[in-house]
DNA sequence: GTCTTGACTTCGG
DNA sequence: GCCGAAGCCAAGA
């Protein structure tokens, strides 16, 4: 870590993604908030730009605040958010997590 | 250089 | 309880 110019926010989004338990999901708002980003949108640009960057990154995990997946149209139809998340052990109903605040994974809680 | 859009959140009616 | 508007920061045109 601590790199020069390479210590983007997004950097920091993505190891706080990657580190997402299997089976838990969590939400744009807490993100930012462990990161201080000051705002959701940052990581929702951070996940846009992780299809190039970051094509290994769980973002399936990511959800809004709604629990709902609203990321999913952005990945591969073949590989979407319910399939992997489902893979995962997470029920997805409707494009909306199951249980979402129960299996809402919170940073802050978890590694602090 | 400014303006618009974006995988969001929260307040107000 | 649901819908509309404002706020926020960043990147692309």
């Amino acid at each position: 870590m601590c790199k020069d110019k390479d210590t983007h926010y997004y950097e920091q989004v993505y190891d706080l993604v990657r580190l997402i338990p299997s089976g838990r999901v969590t939400t744009y708002g807490h993100i930012a908030d462990y990161l201080s980003l000051g705002s959701a949108r940052m990581v929702g640009w951070a996940l846009n730009q992780s299809h190039s960057t970051m094509p290994d990154l769980p973002a399936h995990r990511v959800v809004n605040r709604k629990g709902e997946l609203s990321g999913r149209h952005h990945f591969d139809p073949d590989y979407s958010m319910e399939s992997r998340l489902h893979n995962d052990g997470v029920e997805v109903e409707n494009n909306k997590i199951v249980r979402f605040e129960e299996l809402l994974w919170i940073p802050m809680e978890q590694i602090f």
